[in-house]
DNA sequence: CTGAAGGTTTGACCTCGGTCAAGGACCCGT
DNA sequence: ACGGGTCCTTGACCGAGGTCAAACCTTCAG
């Protein structure tokens, strides 16, 4: 927890009082920590694990709207509710507050507000590079996007343990199973990408897939 | 410029010293603030008009990530280049800080990073919705869903003026212009809205394009 | 009024990706 | 080893939306 990096620039009494107001949580994969709509109580960092942030339509179409890292911070701060699901993808430990008393120590200590601006405009700027995937890309471009951004924030060299199942890929691409695999195995007989299991990946040819992903 | 929500919270010594770093500048339609890669120097409120943020594939396909209002704010402080071209849709008036200057000033006022900070927040969940409707949503649902919003971004009862063009819509909906033609032709034969001039509409049955919107 | 230039609508056709359905591969407990 | 989950792949087919092309408006200059 201390490493976690919306605390790093506290001093240590300051840090002291966060870490009273905090408590360490596990939750099991698949396990829902927050649900669209509902009040924002719990704000928090990422001790271990990844979670999705995700939405539905009315008719329950699913889009995962974001990937939470370890050290990455999940919530809503000054905000009545939230506007999307937090769910566990694999077993996971976090730092959590509750939202009211973050929001009061926050607007306490400037250091704290200034870091988590910093954390929302790189999300911002994620967000809305995924949006001109999801815009304009085509299903083959996108998976090239998802294993590229992947193997960076996994800091993978080469071989990637694929944190998402295949559902999961099509919810992040905006895309259905079947178009994942399919792009997949196109990629593979491209002699770009090999799948030495479902859940692992290597990647043969980097230029050629940067050159895929965009366009 | 007093009234742009940046400055509100601040006192008037405060105020006074970040109006010196400031000055008002004027755009043209069409006229591009800032490029998408380009080295991150401007940052701003918009006093008046309305600007779209862009980026482009490779090989040129646009999309609009984000459309800004009067008193919005644009720019990416604290960072080094910035993600999207900023362009102006109509002739707009705003008020710019160099980045640097800017950044110095909401480090040493934590009054500016607090709202930078809530309305940054407010542009991420806005970002991550938009993230659905382009994952998710048909043609018709989202055209549906950017007649609702321009016409609760306006304050519009029921007569908007639309302040984008076809191509424009198309370019924030990840559609062609032909796809958006053929959605509002239906949606006007189905009585839901009316078209009385290329750049006008009027809501007939709300309640029903708020079904089509959300699924 | 006329004609040229944008933007918009409409139609005909085609393609990419969705849908439906049938295998495969893998994991796990017995 | 066996059977029964679950997840993944592959194939055949279909349809929403893209592409290409033509016709329609506006607007504005001459």
């Amino acid at each position: 927890m201390r490493a976690s990096a919306i605390c790093c620039s506290l001093d240590p009494v300051a840090l002291d009082a966060l870490s009273r107001l905090g408590r360490k949580i596990h939750v099991l994969a698949g396990q829902t920590l927050v649900w669209e709509g509902d009040e924002s109580i719990l704000v928090g960092n990422v001790l271990a694990g990844m979670l999705k942030l995700s939405t539905v339509t009315g008719d329950g179409r699913e889009q995962i709207v974001g990937i939470v890292y370890p050290s990455d911070f999940i919530g809503r701060p000054f905000g009545r509710d939230s506007h999307h699901s937090v769910t566990a993808l694999t077993d996971a430990s976090l730092c959590v507050f509750g939202r009211s008393a973050f929001d009061r120590f926050a607007h306490e200590h400037g250091e704290v507000e200034h870091a988590l601006l910093a954390r929302t405009l790189v999300e911002l700027d994620r967000a809305r590079h995924w949006m001109l995937l999801l815009g304009r890309k085509s299903a083959c471009e996108r998976v090239a996007s998802l294993i590229l951004e992947m193997s960076a924030r996994l800091n993978a060299e080469q071989e990637i343990a694929l944190p998402l199942s295949r559902q999961q890929m099509a919810d992040v691409l905006g895309l259905t199973i079947e178009t994942v695999s399919r792009s997949l195995t196109k990629l593979k007989h491209a002699g770009i990408i090999s799948l030495p299991g479902t859940r692992r990946l290597t990647i043969d040819a980097p230029d050629k897939l940067k050159r895929i992903a965009d366009g």
